[in-house]
DNA sequence: ATGGCCCTTGAAGCGCGGTTCAAGTCAAGG
DNA sequence: CCTTGACTTGAACCGCGCTTCAAGGGCCAT
């Protein structure tokens, strides 16, 4: 149940996928602890794999490597901290949500895009777009498959 | 129809919601055009707002900025290299919103959660999970509201 | 003990996406 | 004329997330 720690920094960092520059990295901005060593060596448990992997999900998701920590260290006190930072990027991840689905419609109608220019093309946003995301969204919801302006609309 | 070049950066810079070191520097980098000028300082037409939008928009949902020129530019030849630009980037949009969609359910359990030590919340990777990020899809999936990892499983 | 390999450190460098600064220009208003 | 305020430039600086480098140490097999 309690293995002996056993993995090289080098062997963490294959099975993990990241560079053991990375974890000294981390390790330096106080993000993963000070392991044990062997000899000088860092030895390492295979739990840091699982925290490894959260941090690389947290990171993809937007999170900075400093709010990462706030959110591991906030778990030793799990409860009202934990609560106020995640409500917090709550907010931030579905707002990242709405754009990245967004991107993603829009990505998929420029797929069939046959347009010639881009100014009949619906996808650019066009003069007087004051909030061009806001456009994406509708443009994106709006033009099916279809990409074209109406000519003078 | 044509509207003449009116707006100075101050103003873009407030209507966009961007800052003006931004919109220059945007500019050296080719992402935006030169525009006219006016005894020296740059004049835009309303079109540059749209633009801008885009950029935000496209940039939040994780292009590089080189990127987005990219895009942008190779919408002058829409078809072809603007096709096999976007559908690179439709897998990677996918891919991010995954991991989005992981970490917004996380931090929704991360709310309800009442668990006193990290060690019993199935929130926290546990040793032995090798591929945090697919554990932490499933733990979001299964956990529903409740993140108590079972005693001894 | 020699070679090979992985590990150690601190410091420097890098790519990105800007911001800040100093010094100067321009147009309008009092 | 003089000030005011927004603009101009290039260069330097910044925070982030690393990577790279130089110089060296530990351990193992041959």
């Amino acid at each position: 149940m309690d293995r002996f720690p056993e993995l090289t920094i080098g062997e963490v960092a294959r099975r993990a996928g990241v560079a053991t520059s990375s974890i000294r990295y981390y390790e330096r901005i106080g993000l993963l602890p000070k392991p044990e060593r062997a000899g000088g060596q860092r030895r390492y448990d295979a739990e840091v794999l699982g925290k490894l992997g959260f941090i690389g999900v947290a990171q993809s998701a937007g999170f900075k490597l400093r709010e990462i920590k706030e959110l591991i260290d906030g778990a030793d006190g799990l409860g009202a901290p934990m609560r106020s930072l995640s409500s917090q990027k709550l907010g931030e991840v579905e707002a990242l949500l709405e754009r990245t689905k967004a991107m993603k419609g829009w990505l998929e109608v420029a797929q069939e895009c046959g347009c010639a220019t881009p100014a009949e093309c619906a996808l650019f946003p066009g003069p007087g777009a004051e909030q061009a995301g806001a456009e994406m969204l509708r443009v994106v919801q709006v033009a099916g498959k279809d990409c074209r302006r109406s000519p003078a609309g």
